[in-house]
DNA sequence: TGCATGGCGCCGG
DNA sequence: ACCGGCGCCATGC
């Protein structure tokens, strides 16, 4: 069963959808943009209403994300769920989801990563379809030049990222 | 099917 | 150090 909520928090009103009637919650999307949690839940067929539906497991997910904006957590603990993408695009998400916390990689390293040597301009395009921002870390990856390249939430929030795991990892 | 479009990389000037 | 130009490859139309 597909759920959808939405909640507030420092960078923002987030919205998210979620599978319940499983052991460990798996976060299908979540995205600060409302309008690309309109799309998604067009793409899935699902009507955008009835947002406060909540659940034990929507509370993890939130508490969870709130304790790691507020740098509680080494990471987020969130299991991700692809409904939608490509093969291809799957790949580039699962290297990305395994950037430990505080670390980066740039776009070629994730394509070679993912076994697809030459495709760092194509895995810049599959991280913007990432549906699960955060779950999968991709503000963690970079540009090769060390700059800090593009973010489709917002390029502040992937400084904000970097630099909230930075200033943990470094403790 | 071909072609334009992207959260990029690399090299010259 | 900072461009512009060209190359790269998966998608979508």
């Amino acid at each position: 069963m597909l759920n959808k909520a939405s909640f507030n928090s420092s960078i923002g009103k987030l919205y998210y959808i979620w599978l319940s009637e499983l052991k460990v919650p798996e976060v299908v999307f979540l995205s600060n943009i409302v309008k690309s949690f309109e799309n998604y839940l067009e793409e899935l067929r699902i009507k955008y209403t009835d947002l406060s539906f909540r659940d034990k497991k929507s509370d993890e997910i939130e508490n969870s994300i709130i304790g790691y904006l507020n740098g509680n957590l080494k990471g987020l603990d969130l299991k991700p769920h692809f409904l939608t993408g490509t093969v291809f695009e799957k790949k580039i998400w699962l290297a990305t989801l395994e950037i430990p916390f505080g670390n980066v990689l740039s776009y070629k390293e994730i394509a070679e990563k993912a076994g697809h040597p030459g495709a760092w301009r194509a895995a810049g395009t599959a991280l913007n379809h990432n549906p699960v921002l955060m779950v999968v870390p991709c503000h963690r990856v970079i540009k090769s030049s060390g700059a800090i390249g593009f973010f489709g939430a917002g390029e502040g929030i992937k400084a904000l990222l970097l630099e909230l795991e930075h200033r943990l990892i470094s403790v």
